[in-house]
DNA sequence: TCGACGCGTTAGAGCCTCTAACAGAAGCAC
DNA sequence: GTGCTTCTGTTAGAGGCTCTAACGCGTCGA
């Protein structure tokens, strides 16, 4: 699953912490695709390792933690699923079925990152570079497109923004069209993951592969 | 805020039990606004209305039906934003003005309907009809359309499927296009709610304006 | 006027998060 | 191997939550 990191462990003990911890959040993802993230409980997952509740306490300063943690895990895992594809010169096709495929594994998952937010609590520290490796991976094959798009309103808007904010290494065209696809594909899919669709009598593949036949043909 | 609906109250008794019903979700929209529905907490709003905490299950059976209330309240605002727009005849691109005012207006209200659903636990009864009028609404303005598209393989499909599901009374054409518009609509919309472009330098308002343009030239 | 119903109260069970204080085991230096 | 230190898991408990039960009391309606 997760690839070992560069810090490999030294001690036992803190093989053993490494161990425990993996389990704990195991545990977790378990709880959360069964019943949401939101009635992930500490106590539960104590009582179903076999241990007294306040035992985890030593492993994870708390719930928050815990979470926080599972978020930048769903985000590196995205991105993990991508780098491979993204490596091999993947198109936007590729990409967009890849998404699809891990987004259905665990619908939980997907919501954990892209889903309803807590009004105080976002972004988990180390989850831009995650954000932005991905946002790459979509310039990347965005930019490997024709791109014959004469200067739309909202690329003259990007290309007037882009030298105040961040620098991003791609034409505005090809910016707009990684938005683009990012917000098309989430669109699709977070409906039908959150089960919009059904009783609508069609299938969602088909409605997501037309929106992506539609998006390249642009 | 909520029209008023066929059932009058009658008796003194009715009065004073639909009041305080109002004042409880009253209460509880001002939590769910600034601390997410996972906040919300019966007790808290017991506190806050001065009486003590059992007192409100006179009202609401518990949590969970107040939430569900909460969420077919929210489901029929934004029907009822849309409709006087739709009586109108208001084009796709004021539709989706009006949406994207209705969400900004209160995101978390936005997210009750659209966001991270809890695994067990969805469509609250009454939520059906509402979402069959705001399809409704949103297929009468796409059938207002010249809708020259050429048979595409995902209308195809719909065609075949719509025999077997309920009555949609539109063409594919404009079934298809009513899908596109509510996916594209929310992709972006479910995003900039979130939060996701946040630090990216530009303004969400451009990018949606964008996305409907797009959509509107097909 | 008086009965019945509805309302709000407190008590309490059971769940949760998280802290504090304590006992035991494992690692590490010598 | 011995002993110190550190980390681990334990129980006790505070404070929050949902929700039920049992109890006065006021009000509505006949």
């Amino acid at each position: 699953m997760t690839g070992t990191g560069g810090t490999g462990p030294k001690s036992p003990r803190e093989r053993y912490r490494a161990q425990v911890r993996a389990e704990i959040k195991q545990h977790a993802w378990e709880q959360i695709a069964t019943a949401g993230a939101s009635a992930l409980s500490l106590n539960a997952i104590a009582k179903r390792m076999g241990v007294s509740g306040p035992a985890l306490y030593r492993y994870y300063a708390g719930r928050d933690e815990l979470i926080t943690e599972l978020v930048t895990d769903a985000y590196r895992s995205l991105a993990d699923t991508l780098r491979p594809a993204a490596e091999q010169g993947a198109d936007l096709a590729a990409l967009a079925h890849t998404v699809r495929a891990w987004a259905l594994a665990d619908p939980q998952r997907y919501f954990l990152v892209y889903g309803t937010p807590v009004p105080g609590f976002r972004a988990p520290a180390g989850t831009t570079a995650v954000s932005d490796e991905i946002m790459a991976m979509l310039l990347d094959a965005c930019a490997a497109l024709p791109a014959a798009e004469p200067a739309a309103p909202f690329a003259a808007h990007l290309a007037e923004r882009r030298e105040r904010a961040g620098g991003h290494p791609a034409p505005p065209a090809a910016l707009h069209r990684a938005l683009s696809f990012w917000t098309r594909v989430h669109g699709v899919l977070s409906l039908e993951l959150a089960g919009h669709f059904t009783g609508m009598g069609f299938d969602p593949a088909q409605l997501f592969a037309a929106e992506l036949a539609d998006l390249l043909s642009r």
